[in-house]
This record gives structure tokens, sequence and C-alpha cells, in this order.
DNA sequence: TGCCCCAATGTTAGTGGCTAACATTTGGTG
DNA sequence: CACCAAATGTTAGCCACTAACATTGGGGCA
């Protein structure tokens, strides 16, 4: 009996994304086999696909996106929707830069550097967008609006997270981020 | 010989997408293979690939691209990223309702309601993307904040674009899209 | 403890997107 | 008309992904 609360679900899914990132890095995404990736966390390729719905999913997977959803809706209402939208972004950024996130960092450094996952990296943002837009409308602004706002500001987030990982600056991730609201919500226009 | 200038290549290229576009619309995306939409157009599925990288590229390839940074660029500079960014797409608004658009707006209206298609069409944009940011570095704002105002600003175009499609209202595209570019520079706001 | 049931996994066979290598045709040109 | 090169066809194969069915293993209940 496991005193970890780890499912055997959770040990096996946990297995694959390990054992894929770790090919991914090594030998790249392309040239990494579902079969390989499988083989390596001792299961076959059926496990695989039942874990992840595509082979990119293992990478593009993060789920810490309803909590961006709720830091903007704790924002202050009454702003017009982008401001709205990069106050909100803003407040979660706070916590962007805890340790532990080091495994969304691999993560990202894999997406960044392929076409097809970077743009799978924005695909994977519509749930945080629709999700965003709910919290819009449900303050009056329009749905058209709200859908604008949120995936300008989700996009404007997404490619500074894709910049910051190619350029491995020293800059903390936040700061850069941060830096990419204020392009929107004119914090930066003088 | 042709007294039109259209080549073989040109002519075989028109044939495959006009056929993958009536199948896609009569079946729909998924249904269609690529062996049927050759067979339809009168060549081998390896043709189809000669002339298209992927099966999503006859929906994808807009190629109306180069003429939106063109307008970006001749847009006043001096103004902040964003709001200069706006500023060249709004004027590039003035030829979109022209007819002869029909044709891309199956083309839209097949991609806005295919979830991979829709991703692909952020995708598309990347190029456009960069060439808009380079517009604005050539006039000395820093390929950081570039990047992000030019991706906020086609996001929240392709966004415009692909709702457009799915609630074909009677109001017509380009004030559809204007609005979503008020959205982001302020023009909306009181 | 031991049994049993069902969820998780395995096996196998197949489809379709996409590529490589090589053979073949076609169209324009000298 | 003959020739060269570009466009196309053929064939074979890889890999992501799926369906259908068999199998196993582990946790709960008697």
């Amino acid at each position: 009996m496991m005193v970890t609360s780890t499912s055997r679900t959770e040990r096996t899914r946990a297995g694959l994304q390990a054992a894929a990132l770790r090919l991914f890095s090594e030998q790249g995404y392309d040239a990494t086999t579902v079969e390989q990736i499988a083989r390596e966390a001792g299961v076959s390729h059926m496990t695989f696909f039942r874990h992840f719905p595509t082979k990119d999913a293992v990478v593009l997977d993060d789920g810490f996106d309803p909590a961006i959803a709720a830091a903007v809706a704790a924002a202050p209402t009454g702003l017009p929707p982008l401001t709205r939208v990069c106050a909100g972004l803003r407040a979660a950024l706070t916590h962007v830069d805890l340790p532990g996130q080091e495994e969304v960092r691999v993560r990202v450094r894999i997406a960044a550097g392929h076409p097809v996952l970077r743009a799978g990296t924005f695909a994977a943002t519509e749930a945080t967008q629709e999700a965003i837009a709910e919290v819009l409308v449900a303050d009056g602004v329009s749905p058209f609006e709200a859908r604008i706002a949120s995936a300008a500001a989700l996009a404007a987030l997404t490619v500074a997270l894709l910049e910051w990982c190619l350029s491995d600056q020293d800059v903390p991730m936040s700061s850069r981020l941060g830096a990419a609201l204020d392009v929107l919500d004119g914090t930066a226009r003088r």
C-alpha cells in the first residue's frame, strides 16, 4: 500500500511525462517517438495515448490556467476591459517566480524552439482565454470585446514567455511578463 | 500555347485548392482525405504535397500578409507601439470589404469551426507578426516591446475575424475588425 | 485473509498524413 | 523534331493516432 496518495494513474502519467521531457531535451522533439517514450516509461504506446490525447500534450498541458482566470476576477471592476485584464494578470505574476516551476521552464524551453509547439502553446491558452472572457462578460462587457481583450493579453503574455525562455537572461520571468503587460495597458506610455 | 499567363504549376495548385475547399465544405475537414482531394483534382497525392506542405495549408495560406506590414510602416511614427500598430492596421482595413474576398471567407469559415485549424490560423500570422515587429524596431522600439505589440494586435484581429465568420451577421467585416482594434488602443475608452 | 470486480494496461490491426527514392511524362526551346 | 528540365506518378515506408478485444493487477468487501 502506498503511503503517498499517488494513484497508479497519476504515477504512470508522471512517468510518461518525465520520460518524454528527458528524451525531448536529449534528442529533440521530432526525433523522439511515442513508442520510445512509452518503452522508456515501461508501458505500451496505447497507455501513452490514454493519458495524453496527443504527443504534444505532454509539453503543452500546463494546467495552471484556472488560477489566472481567478486573478482576473479578483481585479477591481469598472476599468476598461483590457486594463482590467492586465491588472488581474499582473496580480497573478506574484506567484510565477516561485521555485518548483523548474519543470514548467523545461517544458516551455522545448516548446519555444519548435514551430509546431510554439503554435500549440497559443492554442493551449484558448481555455484560459474563454475563462477570462466569461469573467468580463459577467461584469457587463460585451462578449466580443471580452474575447478580444483576453486574447490580446494572453497572446502578449505567451510571446513574452517564449522569448524569455529563448534568451535565458537572468532577468526574472515576472518582470519580463510585467513589461509585456505594460505595452498593452499604457503604463509604459509616458 | 496559353493566352492566359497561368503556368501549369499555378493551374494545378488552384485546382487542388478549389477541390479541397469544396470537399471540406461539403463533408468536413476531418472526413476529407488528401488522397480524395488529389483524385478530385486529377492528380496523385504526392502532387498535393508538392504544392502544399501540409493538409491544413490549403485552408491557412492567405498570403495577403505583406500588405499589412506595409500599412503599419505607413502609419505615423512617434506613437506608443500598440497605438502605432493599431493605426496602421486600421488603415489596412479599408481594402478588406472589397469583392473577390469571397474565397477568403470560405477558407476562414472552414477554419473557424475546427479547433486544430483555429490554432493554425494564429500560427499562420507569425510571419506577419515578425514583419510588423521589424517595422517598429526600425523606428527605435525595443525588439521585445515590438513583438508584444504586434502579437497582441494580430491576436485581436484574428479572434475578431474568426468570431465574425462564425456569427455571420450582416455587419461588415471591417467594422468588426475596427471594433477589435478599438478595444486595444483605447478609442473605446470614454 | 482471500476472492472478485473493474479499472488500467496490453495486443493487434488498421487509417491517414507525410516523406524518400526513383521512374515517367509533359511542355517549352533551340 | 529532338532534347532538357520541370512537373508528376509509383512505390514503399515511418509515425501519430484509433478501435476492438484480451489480459492483468490492485483495492475493497465478505
